[in-house]
RNA sequence: GCCGUGGUGGCGGAAUUGGUAUACGCGACGGACUUAAAAUCCGUUGAAGGCAACUUCUUGUGGGUUCAAGUCCCACCCACGGUACCA
């Protein structure tokens, strides 16, 4: 009679327990910690997507196998609930974000309960809590207190559909992340948090960590650093100087004409001297009324004005060159300005065609050099005065010090912009007095709390907090005048750039986190979530440690030594999964139908976590097939005294595989290993207790709900999460007899079973004795044998 | 364009890091059970040829190194991800 495994008593049954018994509590005084992080979700109106198990599955098995050996495990979870997608959902269902926030947790949290994750739901948080975001406006006071944070009016990215800025990390080839619109350039005044003050430490850190390398390409690309030299070119008959930057100055000789920005504050300077101000104003505007992606575009042929009556004075040969505003120099990149040697440089060599200036040669290298191409490469210095013959390399510093410049270096990375003129945020605490002037809000008044008397949070492109009266106006705090409040909000990943060290100490009310928390757990071991956050999160995060280490919180210098990032789960179809392409897979029917446990052991069996994979019903159909004979098999076992060393070495192979694996987040292969070791044990009726209990341990952390039922029924006492991690006998895992394939010629054509340990000479007589083998020997000469131990056998005829 | 990752059966993938390619799972086909279907169980399943034992071919394409290549080297093609005139 076959007993039917009931997923949906069973898994509640197991949760309750676990909860009960308060099994996933982390230690208050670890000795042997390892903190495990998961990327907490965002709680959108959708709820749970098939992805976010993927990744919280591998913490968990990783989690509950290193408790089982023995570590005190830090894994916690709770909610980035602040910022624009949950605002733009409530403002959709016409609720307060608030309402909704609460609403899409509880539905979260039911959802990630119902996979039995080992999470300590005692250190859940909630960024969008006053408790919470009380420390981010703390964090956001102590890099003013440290001179990280600054105001500045400035060309920032604009989103006409959110109606507030963006940061760079969140403009996405040229459109906003969230909502895929263009994205315009807006001249606001906008708060900054000083990361480039961090760059070159950011960048050099990078090698500490163990990341996978596309993933430090990425934020080392997205740090850019670059080494050059910023040089003055003096213009005529003018006390104005041009900087510029340039990681060329070996060809400053060849300098033909010089570029600016059109946003260039020079432009205006030199207002009264440009004698075709008109026309130089007109392309100003158009450039201006561009959206990022326009002036960005690919293969777009270049344009530009000459400044008509500037000229500028190359600084080593006092020659005279024109000066243009073009719009592919941007603004924001080291000065604003360039000098161009079409000579040695592929846009300036675009641009010097369709404008007709010179092409001067000042380096010659090896390679062939297209008259039709710039020249880029280094190679030997010529029309350079006395520097000619010189390596360009060498030339560089020499002609730099000729000129006058200094050797300087240039990130690409930005300081990131913080202000968003939306409800859903924690506010900037900062006040303005008409007598003080800008006042940070001092410590003791924290949190400045958001307002609830606002009707209406539809971005109008101004903050909806300036329509609430009671949160307007306020008295400065260091004269006692009327003054009134900053309207902005923080973009929310202020709040989830400290998040990790919060879940240490949720509760604390006199600081983000105590050192002896910070001390005890930090830093995270393991982090493991979407390679979507490589430049934005991940830097974020890091910028926060380093500035926490300088104000002397805590004394290392990373937060998150292993990173792993799971891959994209992809629709059946192979696509992403969207509502629009209908092929979106809901984990509370998968659950509902299948199981957690099997949700669990199909997501991880799908294939290496990284990797991005299409989801199968057929696949999740078969892990249920496999549990249910799992069931079936324990459901009426009973132990015995039965041993059978063939399957005792399968178990010890089987023990070392798991481990190996679960160490290095190869689930797919360890589920494999354990079907294996399942075939060979479903064939014995009765078992001593090791073959069983090992085996229903390793299988716990996969199918905990499963694995516990199990393990009640055979009669055992306490929770199997509880276990010792079963350890392998490699004497045991060794095979006395193996199996070894004999090629000739190095083709396959026979298998032989031999003792191990045999001897080279011995197994050639063996082999040659064989009649498999003197059918192909017969009448050649052995010109070789090779003989690879435990491996295979080559031998090679004449 | 540049940077990165990857191309293995009908599908997801495995391969001890240079040593029996296709483990494990899905699907498909055949059989058992059933009035029938589903579920379950047993068997077959890379391709081609042969009644057969067996033979030949096969890891994106083309070369190379080696006793031996999915794995190493060179060239190319394709897919995915990142980036976007960064001077």
């Amino acid at each position: 009679m076959n007993q039917l495994y009931n997923h949906r008593e069973i898994e509640k049954k197991w949760q309750d327990k676990w909860d009960n018994a308060q099994v996933f509590k982390s230690a208050t005084n670890p000795k042997n910690k390892k903190y495990v992080l998961d990327m907490f979700p965002y709680p959108s109106g959708s709820g749970l997507h098939v992805g976010h198990p993927e990744g919280y599955t591998a913490t968990d098995i990783y989690c509950r196998y290193l408790k089982m050996s023995g570590f005190d495990v830090m894994h916690p979870m709770g909610w980035d609930a602040f910022g624009l997608p949950a605002e733009n959902y409530a403002i959709k269902m016409g609720v307060h974000p608030k309402v909704s926030t609460e609403q899409n947790i509880k539905n979260f949290t039911r959802q990630v309960k119902s996979f039995g994750f080992c999470y300590d739901w005692e250190r859940e948080i909630n960024t969008s809590s006053p408790e919470y975001y009380k420390w981010s406006q703390w964090f956001f006071l102590l890099l003013y207190k440290r001179g990280l944070v600054y105001k500045k009016k400035a060309p920032v990215n604009w989103c006409n559909s959110c109606n507030t800025v963006l940061a760079n990390e969140q403009v996405v080839s040229g459109k906003c992340e969230r909502c895929e619109s263009e994205v315009v350039k807006k001249d606001l005044e906008q708060w900054f948090f000083k990361v480039t003050a961090y760059a070159e430490e950011l960048l050099s850190n990078l090698e500490k960590l163990e990341w996978s390398d596309a993933l430090k390409i990425m934020q080392r690309n997205w740090i850019g650093k670059s080494n050059g030299a910023e040089i003055d070119f003096q213009i005529k008959d003018s006390d104005k100087l041009i900087k510029v930057f340039t990681t060329r100055p070996d060809t400053l000789y060849g300098a033909t004409y010089m570029v600016l920005a059109p946003e260039h504050s020079l432009v205006n300077e030199l207002k009264d001297k440009i004698e075709n101000f008109d026309e130089v104003a007109k392309y100003i505007e158009i450039t201006n009324k561009k959206s990022e992606l326009e002036r960005t575009e690919l293969n777009k042929e270049k344009t530009g004005v000459e400044l008509k009556g500037i000229l500028a004075i190359n600084p080593v040969n006092q020659k005279q060159i024109p000066v243009y505003i073009s719009d592919y120099v941007l603004g924001s990149y080291g000065t604003g300005a360039i000098m161009c040697v079409p000579a040695h440089d592929e846009r300036d060599f675009e641009f010097a065609k369709k404008f007709n200036l010179p092409i001067i040669k000042v380096i010659e290298s090896d390679e062939k050099f297209n008259e039709n191409n710039a020249m880029e490469l280094s190679g030997t210095m010529i029309n350079s005065e006395e520097f000619n013959g010189m390596k360009s390399e060498e030339a560089k510093e020499k002609i730099t010090r000729r000129a006058n410049g200094k050797l300087t270096t240039q990130y690409k990375i930005r300081d990131w912009l913080v202000s968003r003129q939306r409800y859903w945020g924690a506010p900037i605490p900062i006040i303005y007095c008409d007598t003080c002037g800008t006042v940070p809000v001092p410590e003791k008044d924290l949190p400045v709390l958001l307002p609830d008397d606002i009707s209406d949070f539809r971005p109008t492109g101004k903050s909806p907090l300036e329509t609430s009266p009671s949160f307007k106006n306020v008295k400065c705090p260091i004269c006692g005048k009327d003054a009134r409040r900053e309207y902005d909000t923080m973009d929310g990943f202020v709040d989830n750039s400290w998040y990790y060290y919060r879940y240490l100490d949720p509760k604390n009310e006199q600081e983000f986190c105590s050192k002896d928390n910070i001390k005890n757990w930090m830093p995270v071991d393991t982090y493991v979530g979407g390679s979507e956050h490589a430049v934005g999160h991940l830097v974020y995060s890091r910028f926060f440690t380093k500035v926490l280490r300088d104000a002397g919180y805590l004394d290392f210098d990373e937060p998150f030594l292993k990173l792993i990032n799971q891959g994209l789960i992809l629709g059946e179809d192979g696509q992403k999964m969207s509502k629009s392409r209908g092929n979106v897979v809901n984990p509370d029917e998968v659950v509902n139908e299948y199981g957690a446990d099997s949700f669990r052991m199909y997501e991880m069996f799908m294939g290496p976590l990284e990797d991005s994979k299409p989801w199968s019903t057929d696949g999740i159909k078969g892990q249920r097939r496999f549990l249910d004979k799992v069931f079936q098999y324990f459901y009426n076992f009973q132990y015995g005294e039965n041993k059978d060393d063939k399957l005792l070495n399968l178990l010890n192979k089987t023990i070392k595989k798991v481990s190996d694996d679960i160490e290095n987040f190869r689930f797919n292969t360890a589920i494999s290993s354990l079907m294996i070791y399942f075939r060979e044990l479903s064939k014995f009726e009765k078992l001593s207790k090791e073959y069983i209990d090992n085996y229903i341990i390793m299988l716990s952390c996969f199918a905990p709900h499963l694995a516990e039922e199990i393990w009640e029924k055979l009669g055992n006492k306490d929770f199997v999460c509880l276990q010792n991690w079963p350890k392998y006998n490699a004497e045991l895992a060794r095979d006395e007899k193996i199996k070894l394939p004999i090629q000739i010629n190095g083709k396959l054509r026979d298998t032989i079973e031999v003792d191990a340990e045999i001897d080279e000479e011995k197994l050639k007589q063996l082999i040659l004795s064989r009649e498999k083998i003197k059918k192909y020997a017969d009448g050649h000469e052995v010109l070789k044998f090779i003989y690879v131990k435990n491996r295979i056998c080559n031998i090679i005829l004449k």
